[in-house]
DNA sequence: TCTGGGGTCCTAGGACCC
DNA sequence: TCTGGGGTCCTAGGACCC
């Protein structure tokens, strides 16, 4: 058997903890640029809020309906997700942390009543850490989601599922009728897997419900789409194809992109943020251990502004040598902004992706193949993270990633975040008497 | 006025080989 | 009129995830 556990509105959840008058009220985090919704308290959805509302059209609720808005703080949803995870481990042998918020977590060799412990753990991760969770288990990972959507719709709508189903759902406990029952009510679109292209094609033939997914032929799947639905379909019905993954892997791609705050003309703010994503994402690459092969750099209008011309643009600069070096990463992004920059645009988001990466350990010999470059710096770069671990990310910056004398129109929007409360001293929440 | 960011996997088709 | 067959590798783009 296998458990999926996650945090209810796991952002909201996190804001709660360290506010608790926001209990009980519609609130939603909004994304960088305090753009869009990206997680909603169930109150926020009750009241119709899709995920990725643009929070300019649901900004009048505010006032009509007491909606709180917090800007993104991930910081803080990092550090609690760290210890929900830790304490969720404790319900098998193996997990696997599929996101911020979910862990898969192998039941195999666990004794006793599942759902009992699942009970246990729940009410544990709710008193030391403050966050509620759902918890689906199955024997796959595909059942496993659909158990954990089943428990948290129980739980969200009390009348429509039978109340044993709330917060934790043991898909292999249920009679088989209830199984059928539950799957012809679930949609297709709600399986793990399913997008809304494959739900239009799927539709298309008929097919409307969980249960009449499991019965179409996995062979005729595989033909007619792909492996990855074959796939599905057997896990809906109780044979596991997708493994548990209990070892997180090296990146394969690592990337820095930002939706501006303002739209940017300006080719020389450009190369400012350019040169700040190229520095970010270098950062996460030497965290990783890797080296880089290839530099992708992109820029673009706001496909949303239907007034303004639109342009987009990306190029892929190869490396003379696989580096890990900030100066070097930042040169290659300059050199594509270079290629690719077009003026009279409005450009509202840019980005650094590092591809073709590779242990840095593979690298048996360094070769000045290119003489203009300066040599790379580990020292430097040593230096540069831990200075930065240590006094907060950006302290110390490259040259190019500087500010200029213009102002920075580029930066992110941020006008309701709350504080660092438990990975920044300054940030501590105080207790008064 | 104002619409996120960071990933993975699969497939089709082209280049190239003998 | 009619112009092989089979294989590998790579890449761009699509679809999906949270």
């Amino acid at each position: 058997m296998i458990a999926l556990i996650d945090g209810n509105n796991f952002y909201v959840s996190c804001e709660r903890v360290f506010r608790p008058s926001l209990n009980d009220r519609p609130v939603v985090v909004l994304s960088n640029n305090d753009g869009c919704a990206i997680a909603r308290s169930n109150e926020a959805k009750a009241l119709g809020i899709a995920m990725g509302a643009p929070w300019f059209q649901i900004r009048h609720l505010r006032d009509s309906a007491g909606l709180v808005a917090l800007s993104a703080n991930f910081e803080l949803y990092g550090d609690m997700s760290d210890r929900m995870m830790t304490l969720a481990a404790g319900l098998g042998h193996r997990q696997e942390i599929y996101s911020i918020d979910e862990s898969f977590i192998d039941l195999t060799g666990i004794r006793g009543d599942l759902a009992e412990r699942a009970h246990k753990i729940r009410s544990r991760i709710l008193r030391w850490v403050g966050i509620p969770t759902c918890i689906g288990i199955a024997p796959t990972k595909t059942l496993a989601k659909l158990a954990n959507h089943i428990a948290k719709a129980a739980e969200r709508k009390p009348g429509s599922y039978p109340a044993e189903l709330a917060q934790v759902c043991h898909w292999g406990q249920l009679p088989s009728n209830t199984r059928e029952a539950l799957l012809a009510a679930t949609q297709v679109r709600e399986i793990w897997g399913l997008g809304p292209k494959l739900t239009a094609q799927l539709n298309h033939i008929r097919i409307h419900t969980a249960l009449d997914l499991a019965r179409l032929s996995p062979s005729v799947a595989r033909a007619r789409w792909s492996v990855l639905l074959e796939k599905t379909i057997h896990e809906l019905n109780g044979t596991s194809c997708i493994s548990l993954q209990d070892t997180a892997l090296d990146k394969q791609e690592i990337a820095c992109t930002r939706s501006f705050g303002h739209p940017v003309t300006d080719r020389r703010e450009l190369e400012e943020a350019l040169a700040e994503f190229a520095s970010r994402a270098a950062e996460k690459l030497r965290r990783q251990g890797s080296h880089v092969n290839q530099v992708m750099a992109f820029i673009r209008t706001s496909p949303f502004r239907k007034n303004d011309a639109q342009y987009s643009a990306y190029r892929i600069q190869p490396l003379m040598e696989p580096t890990d070096d900030t100066t070097r990463i930042i040169r290659a992004a300059l050199e594509v902004l270079k290629a690719i920059y077009r003026p009279g645009f409005n450009y509202s988001k840019a980005g650094v992706m590092l591809m073709d990466l590779q242990p840095a350990a593979t690298k048996h010999l360094t070769l000045n193949l290119d003489d203009e470059l300066p040599a790379p710096n580990p020292e430097l770069m040593l230096t540069l993270d831990r200075v930065n671990d240590r006094y907060g990310r950006g302290k110390i910056k490259l040259g190019a990633a500087l500010a200029g004398e213009k102002k920075r129109n580029w930066t992110m929007k941020q006008e309701r975040r709350t504080p660092a409360y438990t990975t920044d001293w300054h940030s501590l929440a105080v207790a008064s008497r």
